[in-house]
DNA sequence: TCCTCCTATTACAATTTTGTAATATTGTAC
DNA sequence: GTACAATATTACAAAATTGTAATAGGAGGA
């Protein structure tokens, strides 16, 4: 059930918009001028917003401006006017859609779902490294090694992280410390140690695996794909 | 002090180049064909690698891609042809420069320094997300708002991260327990409503924040700029 | 006012994480 | 082989994380 904003200083359209699209379903909130349709901003949740360009008290164009600090629902202008440069205005300042008055109400209904099934399939996209038969989730928190999916302390999934981002070239002990701590102190190579040592335990990684950390004799690791 | 991969069938070519190249400071490794070479990345971490186009045993652009799955370090091509499909042909394998001989020393010595600055400056940027006044990092499992850095735990970031990828949009308890972990359970209201409300407080959001975190009346959670 | 329902916060205990220190292993030179 | 040095692993204790359960707060209705 979506929540919608009508912004509209027109007091027939907005009654007719308002009964045909909480026939459809839909929750309606109501607006008749900027300063109301800001007021309304800060209870109502819309996930989409129906804005009359021209207001009493200001400018749609500036108010979609502002609405966007606040969400990223998608707006649909409503506007008299069908000159190109007002269409370009609009969608320049952030708009997703433009209707141009008069309109039939079954354009309207078609044009809200379009705009709401875009946004809502606008998936999650979690950011990832994805290399052949490896995949570290920094939202999730794992690394999927060889098809086994392995949740990962934060340390060692930094520290894979980094070797992954950068695979094959050399890392020292302290470019590590230093990315994940800030800082670098005297004995940063234990602690790297350590938590290199518990990702490899963790992983399960041995001479089948499709990967290998590798040490330098410099101080340095290295994450290198092996081949047979 | 870097490492560079030398290979090159020709051994008079690469005496010069090896010993001009170590007397600049670097490290170097040298094969004279593709099979040598394949076997010298398993033991040597090239942070840079010379690669004759022709050599005994194959073409310098096949192995450009194997090696390519191995690290990411800049390949400088080295050939005597100058036509330009091989030049194409070239970056299109995975080149990052073609040098054609004869070439001065001195100027092999600055595209080599050309590329290693450029992979070096190719800073490890984070995946995040900024809107005005909060930022949020996976990697480094922290948010910023209001210019104070918060380090959250992974269960707390998490919903955060959710929340501020769809600023102004309505999130049900369940859309957030199923994203997180996997599946969703009879009482995931209240796991999440525990893990907001610690985030809330690691936050310390109050009237100043710039960012609340709402309750519908419906199960659900949005993240909203306050605007005074 | 009191009751009820729903939401928010706090308490608590089991588990996990993590830096440091101790121990084991490996490699290398003599 | 032995000794030495460097690396790798394990042990351990303090601290943090986290799901569940208990408690507090608050709005709305009788």
């Amino acid at each position: 059930m979506p929540h919608i904003l009508l912004v509209e200083d027109d007091s027939d359209i907005m009654r007719i918009n308002r009964t045909f699209l909480e026939n459809e379903g839909y929750t309606i909130h109501c607006a008749d001028s900027v300063q109301t349709a800001a007021f309304k901003l800060e209870e109502c949740v819309p996930d989409l917003v129906l804005l009359d360009v021209m207001l009493p008290d200001g400018d749609g164009m500036d108010f979609c401006k502002i609405l966007r600090q606040k969400t990223q629902a998608p707006v649909i202008f409503l506007t008299a006017r069908d000159e190109n440069d007002s269409v370009v205005m609009g969608f320049r300042s952030g708009g997703d859609d433009y209707i141009t008055k008069p309109y039939d109400l079954n354009v309207l209904k078609a044009r809200i779902e379009a705009q709401l099934r875009r946004s809502v399939k606008q998936q999650p996209q979690h950011p990832r490294i994805e290399l052949p038969y490896l995949i570290i989730d920094l939202f999730a928190g794992t690394a999927t090694l060889d098809g086994n999916e392995y949740s990962l302390p934060q340390r060692e999934l930094q520290i894979f992280y980094m070797l992954a981002s950068q695979i094959g070239s050399r890392i020292s002990y302290h470019d590590i410390y230093k990315t994940i701590y800030g800082c670098d102190v005297e004995d940063s190579k234990n602690t790297i140690r350590v938590n290199i040592s518990r990702l490899k335990k963790h992983l399960n990684i041995d001479d089948m695996s499709t990967y290998e950390i590798a040490a330098t004799s410099e101080g340095e690791y290295v994450l290198r794909r092996v081949m047979f």
